[in-house]
DNA sequence: TTAAGCTCC
DNA sequence: AATCTGGAGCTTAAT
């Protein structure tokens, strides 16, 4: 079979990449999408073509023989997009990435150069394949050669041959130059002979073949308007033939045999993708022939050895590890540059010598091991540390010294991605794959071990660059001293587990089903007929269609049934009133009752996972289960509240920061109104009301307290008029004057939001008080969507994030002093603002006391934090301390 | 897996 | 022509 030639028309199609995709970027703001959208592209080409030679033609900045032909001619318009011309450099990177030749010509466009090197390798009989972005090539194809057009988007592409071209454009692939000749082309600017358009030129073309053989037979024209115009302007067909023909002659000197695709080029592929943040490419990237990093796994068997490597780690002051989890626990210890120990966990170390124990001449004396993990001097690195030492808890190793963890480096650095994996971080920044977990077993050792093993010498490894980075970013304060040392905190609450009153669920559980049962029933039988209510599709077509109430705002799929569309309608329909009823108790049954009970392990408590790499403002997250969304609003909703309660013997006690985002707008904003309120404890909506509504503190009522409390949030976040009207009920010119009131009233606040605006588009990114940074790339873009959507974010996020550094700052310094002071006193739960301690019945007092105390102290504002206490024996009844 | 909807701060 | 409330996680329906 003959060999195959791509010819790739680069700019045409990066251009196409470009307007095809979102405008992506990577986390520090580097614009991205049209490289990822040219990779896409070739990788799926490559793939399909398998090419044996592969070539991108490049346009050079600069005139080329057509602007000397004509000086109107504009080969070159440079692009005029920032986020365009940024990535325009890295094209040819990416090129070579690919395993593809980068070739261009001075004075020559890409198109010459694909012409030239098209027909050469057609005349040697070999099949060649172009792909571009516009119709121009199709004058190129002949029985050798091919095109590749895009259509729409960057997937669509359509097919030439010399069939194709018939069918379309009912001319030979070689007349398409004579069409132009005759027509011209705007967007290349060639002039086409005036008067002659797209129908004239057809009909000339059919009837003559060629621009010659028209201006020879012009007395056979009948259409006396095409006869004039083509006898006036000959000189202007010619020129255009000239600019539309596309060379095949130009002097490029480069041989075929330089430009031989010889597949992916892996690696170079590899770096180029994660220097991008290309994860799904990377995925994508063919698993066999990763470059693994060559280590040594040694399994420790003997004591001698173990010690060794105890001693050792002692020695160095700090070990690397990693956990393989499951049946038979095997801890991976970095022992040398490349060298990972298998340390088998298998006997408990409290274990030994009890019941259960085997006494056996090999078995290994572990308590080194767990004294080591124990010892707070000895730094331990390692991926998800928390994860980690909550594993090893069950086994009954404590782990202390908590020093390093890259997923939360990554996360520090970069607080916009969401997948922070030691596996990608190696990749990354180390330049090599980690086995995987559950791949094929290859040697003696097990894929999980093997991995684990890796994945602690990548650990190490990682420790350089990434604390390198953070300190540049200015983060590694924040690093060691709140985000690191919080970890084993999190770790802590999260064993600890909060108790669950278990019969008094199941019976709401069991309570629910039976309402929702009914109101289901009683639903149906208004709507007259059977359906799902608990699907919007079904529920939306029995209300707006059958039953015909007013439609209020679309989703993609249909008309919204959502609880603000619902709650309009609620004071006129029946059913709507029990549709609303039905969502609060189907999601009271389902996430809740049934949800929470599915969690609650043997001892009658729950356990969730506080993430803390997760959400891009610096607060945690928690999930399986989420606690920290328990209804609170409603009554029987806190009747769910009210089943998480104390150990026996013990009360919970909550404590609140009040109003501390409020607070911290104050202090960063630095408004007088504001600060003064706060420094007087006066109640700050009372007081946002007085100066909204400009009367006295005593004049404002419910209502205008309400409102102030509504557009307080509403600044917070960045809400507009409109929302902000639809939310009091109100027009939203009057919402509008309520804005403009408040920002008169308080015009610090206004100060701060255009400040902060402005900042976040001069740097790229917004910080909190405490330094923690969160890029917003989208802020100075092209899309204006995004672009107000990171303004709002770049208003908000100082503060959320302030708060949540505060709130951690609360839980580090509030940690040692319950070890010391109250040891049988825990934190149990965060959620956000809110701090839930566990404390013996008879501790309360002092533990209350003392929780305000540190949580007011926490961090130092221009106005005082207070903190609300309140303490119970479950979650929802609970009483001021 | 995604969309819609709901819970919390 | 219409929109634009910041940060999360979970369940159900539908594909």
């Amino acid at each position: 079979m003959a060999e195959k030639v791509l010819l790739v028309d680069g700019h045409a199609l990066f251009h196409r990449a470009f307007h095809a995709l979102p405008p992506l970027t990577t986390s520090d703001g580097r614009p991205s999408g049209a490289l990822l959208g040219f990779l896409q592209m070739m990788m799926q080409l490559l793939e399909q073509e398998a090419p044996d030679y592969a070539t991108v033609a490049l346009d050079l900045p600069g005139p080329t023989f057509r602007d000397e032909l004509y000086d109107e001619y504009k080969s070159h318009r440079p692009p005029t997009d920032d986020a365009l011309r940024a990535q325009l450099p890295l094209l040819t990177e990416l090129v070579e990435a690919l395993g593809m030749t980068a070739v261009s010509l001075p004075g020559y466009e890409a198109d010459d150069v694909i012409g030239t090197l098209a027909k050469r390798a057609s005349a040697q009989g070999r099949q060649v394949v172009i792909v571009t972005g516009d119709r121009d090539l199709l004058q190129l194809i002949d029985d050798n050669i091919e095109v590749v057009a895009t259509l729409r988007g960057i997937k669509d592409t359509k097919r030439y041959d010399r069939e194709t071209v018939r069918e379309d454009y009912h001319l030979e692939p070689e007349q398409l130059i004579e069409l132009k000749a005759l027509q011209g082309d705007t967007s290349d600017n060639i002039p086409g002979v005036s008067g002659i358009g797209e129908k004239s030129a057809q009909a000339l073309l059919e009837q003559f073949g060629s621009v010659e053989a028209a201006l020879a037979g012009l007395d056979q024209i009948e259409s006396a308007r095409i006869r004039t115009a083509l006898a006036a302007g000959p000189e202007q067909a010619w020129l255009s033939r000239d600019l539309a023909t596309i060379r095949i002659d130009a002097p490029i000197e480069a041989d075929l045999a330089q430009t031989a695709w010889e597949g992916l080029p892996v690696e170079k592929l590899r770096e180029f993708a994660s220097r991008m943040e290309f994860s799904a490419v990377l995925d994508r990237l063919p698993a066999g022939d990763r470059p693994q990093r060559e280590i040594r796994v040694e399994s420790v068997r003997d004591q001698a050895r173990l010690d060794e490597i105890v001693a050792q780690a002692r020695g160095d002051g700090a070990m690397a590890v990693a956990l393989a989890a499951g049946q038979a626990p095997v801890l991976a210890v970095a022992a040398g540059p490349d060298l990972s120990a298998l340390i088998p966990l298998g006997v408990e170390p409290e274990a030994e010598g009890t019941l259960f124990a085997e006494p056996s001449e090999d078995a290994l004396d572990l308590s080194g091991l767990a004294e080591l993990l124990a010892d707070e001097a000895v730094a331990k690195h390692a991926g998800d540390l928390k994860a980690l030492i909550r594993a090893l808890a069950p086994l009954g190793y404590a782990c202390a010294g908590a020093q390093f963890d890259p997923e939360i480096a990554s996360y520090l650095l970069m607080p916009n991605r969401r997948d922070h994996s030691v596996g990608l971080l190696a990749q990354e920044h180390l330049g090599y794959a980690l086995p995987e977990a559950d791949g094929e077993a290859q040697a003696e050792t097990e894929p999980a071990h093997l991995r684990a093993a890796a994945e602690a010498l990548a650990v190490r490894d990682l420790r350089e660059p990434l604390r390198s980075h953070l300190d540049q970013a200015g983060l590694l304060v924040l690093f060691d001293e709140m985000e690191m040392p919080l970890a084993p905190i999190l770790a802590e609450m999260e064993l600890a587990g909060i108790a669950l009153d278990r019969d008094k669920l199941a019976g709401l559980g069991e309570r629910f089903i039976e309402i929702v049962g009914d109101l289901e029933g009683r639903i149906c039988e208004l709507a007259n007929c059977e359906f799902n209510v608990g699907s919007p599709q079904q529920l939306s077509e029995v209300l707006f269609e059958q039953m015909q109430l007013p439609k209020g705002r679309k989703t993609k799929t249909g008309w919204s049934t959502n609880a603000a569309v619902l709650e309009e309608l609620a004071e006129d329909h029946e059913i709507v009133r029990l549709v609303l009823e039905y969502r609060e108790y189907a999601k009271l049954r389902s996430t809740y009752a049934d949800g929470l009970l599915r969690e609650v392990e043997a001892d009658g408590r729950i356990r969730t996972t506080l993430e803390q790499t997760v959400a891009a403002t610096g607060r945690l997250s928690s999930r399986n289960p989420n606690l920290q969304n328990i209804p609170i609003r409603t009554e029987v909703g806190r009747e769910i509240r009210s089943c998480f309660v104390s150990s026996p013997g013990y009360e919970l006690i909550a404590a609140d920061y009040s109003q501390i985002e409020l607070r911290i707008l104050a202090h960063i904003s630095g408004d007088r109104r504001l600060t003064e309120a706060f420094a007087a404890g006066r109640d700050i909506h009372t007081e946002t009301a007085a100066a909204l509504f400009d009367v006295p503190a005593d004049e404002v009522d419910y209502q205008m307290r309400g409102r102030a409390k509504t557009v307080n949030f509403a600044v917070l976040y960045g809400q507009g008029s409109a929302a902000l009207g639809k939310q009091l009920g109100i027009p939203r010119e009057e919402a509008e004057a309520f804005i403009e009131n408040y920002f008169r009233a308080l015009p610090g606040v206004r100060r701060y939001i255009d400040d902060t605006v402005a900042m976040a588009r001069e740097m790229g990114y917004v910080e909190t008080l405490l330094g923690r940074k969160r890029p917003l790339p989208e802020i100075a873009g092209a899309d204006g969507r995004a672009a107000a959507y990171a303004e709002r974010a770049a208003v908000n996020t100082p503060i959320q994030g302030t708060a949540a550094d505060i709130i951690k700052l609360a839980m580090i310094a509030l940690m040692p002093r319950l070890r010391d002071e109250q040891p049988r006193s825990r934190m149990l739960l965060q959620v956000h603002d809110e701090l839930v301690v566990e404390a013996p019945a008879e501790d309360r007092e002092p533990v209350a006391e003392l929780v305000r105390e540190v949580m007011e102290a926490a961090y130092e504002l221009s106005v005082p934090l207070t903190v609300d206490v309140s303490v119970g024996t479950n979650w929802r009844d609970m009483k001021d301390a």
